[in-house]
DNA sequence: GTTAGCACTCAACCACAGAGAGTGCTAACA
DNA sequence: TGTTAGCACTCTCTGTGGTTGAGTGCTAAC
């Protein structure tokens, strides 16, 4: 990419400047605008020359002609590359999250919720978790236990603190001697496996080697079955939804709709999600850079999270274009290595 | 009330005239309009004379002098009680609903769910469900289930099918005996309770009579806690949340703004509808009955749920005031209808 | 008691002018 | 050669006034 040499520093500074001012008024930038707040020592008039050239290399664009210059898909692309200016947070605002994220007795559901919840305040956008997929939590053990005489709690223990668990309503009768002959059967098959291992094979495999009753086997498997794709399932967690409300982007109602159809789908967001999960760096997806159509208008900066080997989730903070990404880069990896850091010490126990 | 004398029937003909246009145009409604849609044989003249008396009533307002007229809350009060005609819902529909209704391995959650999708989508309006509160469900067994040596996952079981687990971090090791006994101890105290009566003082006696070492009963308890206030914490389920944004009553985006707002907070609504737990019956607020100050321009179609006797959740459905009452009604009466035998048959496993 | 007719009201729509912000271009300047 | 002041030009935005049309209330006739 030649982009080092396409634009020479007072160029850079401009761009930069109108970035700057654009994310927080959102109105268009004039040149007078910029030779008045930004120190450049330079005249509306020379501005105005190199504006022109960043439009034709096209990094800014002119919604009309007798308007200022909003910045590009590209030129929110250079800036975060290459001009944004990271900024740590305060250290009130550091102690605040940190509070915030020591947990107690953390689940990581609830770790995940406080999060994003965090992330969303800080920055005012709309913010998206995804717990990690199943592939991360080998299940560990299985438990059955008897609630009333036709019904068992079906209980499954993954690592890292994940537990899923489910009742099932039985056909036939199991003496408690059974049920625990058929939780160490199912514990120790399904132990260490990452992948659902359910098939019809293994009922078969149970129900001639345990010789249980009838109408037994089925049920609990078939629970067992859920209990898994629950945990799998990626779960997604938002908050700050009708923050997006705030940004004069979406008072055009159609537009507030489709965003709000968007966020509504929870499939659309785990897909999205999904195909950050498996990395753990940061990545700012800006307009046009999404695939997804009705995200075109909008800026995606997500990060995976985990214990640093294999194991990922995703947070993602969405807004418009024009987002203040310094502050929401901070934000998000700060949280995220908080995230890091409490994950790995609910692992290790 | 002296309605009935108040209202001939001619002006009620009238009224009912009005608000069924209303319900369905959200554009005032002239004269002229009625004498053609609605075969009342009268010219525009004499509906005029007419609307006048119902606008000194208090029936309907004008939006300003030159517009037709719109049914006020007083108006739409007396069409709910008097005038508005229940019509069944078709056969298919009704079947439709059963279908999806109609669980395998239901948990109240689940079937809850689905019921509120399905309001949702036959009525076009937002629906929101509230699970019963502990009151109703009596806590039967306590079980305690090792995970791994400093780990135990506390399950509590309520009657009604009702679970809740969570995850536990022990500080002093416990025995497969004493986690038992721990169990037994709990479930025998807590039984039948459906109120918490997890004091200091039933930690002190668990200490006392157990002699378990230290660091493990304070945990538990806390847990449990937490498991039984989940319980007891009424659930909110929401579905169509959007769908408020099809109405034009809601294009100003402030008021939608405001809705939305109202709608994310569960606190809100869980105290919205916990006034309507006790009662079973059907309840409409219309507009400016509504307590809430944003509800004040919205309706609220209410009933509760259970199985007949004292354990009552709710549903209730949110639109404008201008809402297709009959056809909120016959849907909302019909799902809770099947809930009600849902959750009965569930309850006598 | 009902209806036709008429004058009146008022929101909604449109056209148009003026203001203001910002531009591109030219010519002068360092 | 790069920078700047000046100027004409463009285009949105705002406010104003006139017109239209729906709907009303009132009066008088049926």
């Amino acid at each position: 990419m030649g982009w080092d040499e396409e634009l020479n520093e007072r160029k850079k500074a401009i761009l930069r400047s109108i970035v700057d001012d654009y994310i927080h008024t959102a109105l268009p930038v004039g040149s007078r605008t910029i030779s008045r707040k930004h120190e450049l020592g330079l005249s509306s008039a020379t501005i105005r020359n190199e504006m022109a050239d960043l439009e034709e290399l096209g990094y800014i664009a002119q919604p009309h002609t007798s308007a200022g210059r909003i910045p590009s898909d590209k030129g929110y692309r250079f800036y975060v590359d290459n001009l944004v200016n990271i900024q740590d947070l305060a250290n009130e605002e550091m102690q605040q999250i940190r509070k915030s994220m020591e947990s107690k007795m953390g689940e990581l559901g609830d770790l995940l919720k406080r999060a994003t919840t965090l992330i969303a305040s800080f920055t005012g956008y709309t913010t998206v978790a995804m717990t990690p997929h199943l592939e991360a939590y080998p299940v560990r053990t299985v438990q059955i236990v008897p609630v009333s005489p036709h019904r068992v709690l079906v209980v499954v223990v993954a690592t890292g603190g994940i537990v899923n668990s489910r009742m099932v309503r039985l056909e036939g009768d199991l003496s408690e001697e059974d049920t625990q002959k058929l939780a160490s059967f199912l514990s120790q098959k399904l132990s260490g496996k990452t992948v659902t291992e359910l098939t019809v094979s293994l009922m078969a495999e149970a129900e001639k080697t345990l010789s249980l009753p009838d109408g037994v086997v089925i049920p609990v498997v078939e629970c067992l079955r859920e209990c898994i794709r629950r945990i799998s399932h990626s779960e997604i967690v938002m908050e700050g939804m009708t923050n997006l409300f705030n940004f004069p982007e979406f008072n055009d109602l159609l537009k507030a709709r489709d965003v709000m159809d968007l966020l509504r789908e929870e499939d659309v967001l785990a897909a999205l999600m999904q195909t950050v999960g498996k990395k753990a760096n940061l990545e700012v997806r800006i307009g046009s850079e999404n695939k997804l159509v009705p995200m075109r208008e909008l800026s995606l900066v997500t990060t995976g999270y985990g214990n640093g080997q294999n194991q990922y989730g995703a947070i993602g903070v969405i807004g418009p274009t024009r987002m203040a990404y310094s502050r929401v880069i901070s934000s998000i990896e700060y949280v995220r290595k908080l995230l890091d850091q409490e994950i790995l010490r609910m692992m290790r126990e």
